[in-house]
DNA sequence: CGCCAGGTTGATTTCGCTCAAGCAATGTGG
DNA sequence: CCACATTGCTTGAGCGAAATCAACCTGGCG
């Protein structure tokens, strides 16, 4: 188990990049004076652990750089990754909005750097700015979309097809493209999280991945991915609604 | 087709003895006569549309009574319950929040009366209410919960277990206990429909009723559902997180 | 070098879907 | 009132996708 880093007060809110992005773009400078004082800095190493399912909300992190893993472990010790989380997305508001337990846990997929606001700040806030509330209510309702048509997609698609759902939202972010209208993307995941996400297990993603091999959709070396041509893919999932 | 019945003037806001358990509780008094004003009160028979899969958000939909399904149509024409909708409870209000479309359609499941608020007098009020946003941003939250512990569900359930969840839920409504400690429930939908909701089909779903009367764990005549022992039920569901 | 976690492969089984037919219950028109 | 479509539900047979169990690679890494 690699050891995360410790807190560094390098890191500033008024110089953050991502902040415009962020929920907490609509902050006055007053609020975000307040909100950088009272924010944590901390270092995350791969696998190392943000909080725990079932723990009550302590506060809201704010993902400076790096990835994250929403991972749910079931009964039988299975374990699921509900989602990821990207740079300027913000952690565990849902459990600190709906006074609920996490329902799945929050670990480091990549060396990553967050800060930590603590609830009763968030929530003081929240109770201030109006508008602080408009950004937490469009986003909630933005992954609401999102969490229902995974279900969605979850009953209706096979594995094959959850598989390039997920690497097209993958390429987004870690995919560029080739002079020839290919693309290589660089995978964030190892198999057996790439099988957590899409609700599968390793043997299964592995077949998976030698069978569009041998269709020639794309071609799997360890975590880079090679895809010929992109219109293929997409044409196996055509009559989706696409976002 | 059914027609559904017109307008009706007759309900009242403010005599509604819903209101206290909707997100409208946020309102003054002033605002709440303002709301009264803007509604539209409409009867929908079963079977009847409220609003299309793929329509913009014209506004929110209030359920004052009866029972609404949000159904999402394949491009196979296969079709998927993502939820129910029951009194007290506002529809449509992701869709005008993230300013997407309706991603599932809306109709009645049963005789349902419901009264509609235009978008502009939802966003005028939000504006104007803070208290109101945070209704919908804890309602949100928590939808946001259910969403991914369904997602979750039906990625590690199987058909039986994902029936005996369902059959829980309805039991709060429709559930009447026995002296015996057993609970009878009249179902509010059709086989068909059962196996919407659970993402399968009516044909597993018909074997999968006769394998639990087999079991003696519950008896299905029509919609009606005995279950002798509660306890049985919860076992085979036992080591889920439950809400 | 040997160990170990992660990954792949193979054999088998289970679960749920598809297709097809049969069977009430309900409705409709003659 | 009966012949009959229609619709919803059940049953059966066969198939296919994915899980399971088990073995075997592979590439770090102490």
């Amino acid at each position: 188990m690699a050891r995360g880093g410790e807190n560094h007060g390098s890191i500033s809110c008024f110089t953050c990049q991502n902040r415009d992005r962020t929920e907490w773009c609509a902050l006055s400078p007053d609020e975000l004076k307040r909100f950088d004082r009272a924010k944590t800095v901390r270092d995350f190493a791969p696998g190392e652990p943000i909080y725990h399912q079932g723990d009550p909300s302590h506060g809201v992190y704010c993902i400076e750089s790096g990835l994250v893993g929403l991972r749910k472990i079931g009964a039988d010790g299975s374990s699921t990754l509900l989602g990821l989380g990207f740079p300027t997305n913000t952690l565990g508001y849902r459990a600190l909005l709906a006074g609920e337990e996490h329902l799945a846990g929050a670990e480091a997929l990549k060396p990553t750097t967050l800060c930590f606001i603590e609830a009763g700040t968030v929530r003081d806030l929240l109770d201030h700015n109006p508008a602080l509330g408009v950004q937490f209510l469009e986003r909630a309702a933005r992954e609401l979309g999102e969490a229902e048509e995974k279900y969605y997609q979850s009953v209706t698609l096979n594995v094959r097809q959850r598989l390039i759902h997920l690497l097209l939202i993958l390429r987004e972010r870690y995919g560029s493209g080739q002079r020839n209208g290919g693309v290589t993307l660089e995978l964030p995941l190892a198999r057996q999280d790439i099988a957590a996400m899409i609700g599968t297990r390793p043997e299964t993603l592995a077949r998976t991945l030698k069978k569009m091999e041998e269709d020639g959709v794309a071609k799997f070396k360890g975590r880079r991915v090679d895809i010929p041509d992109a219109g293929k893919l997409l044409g196996e999932i055509e009559g989706d609604a696409w976002l």
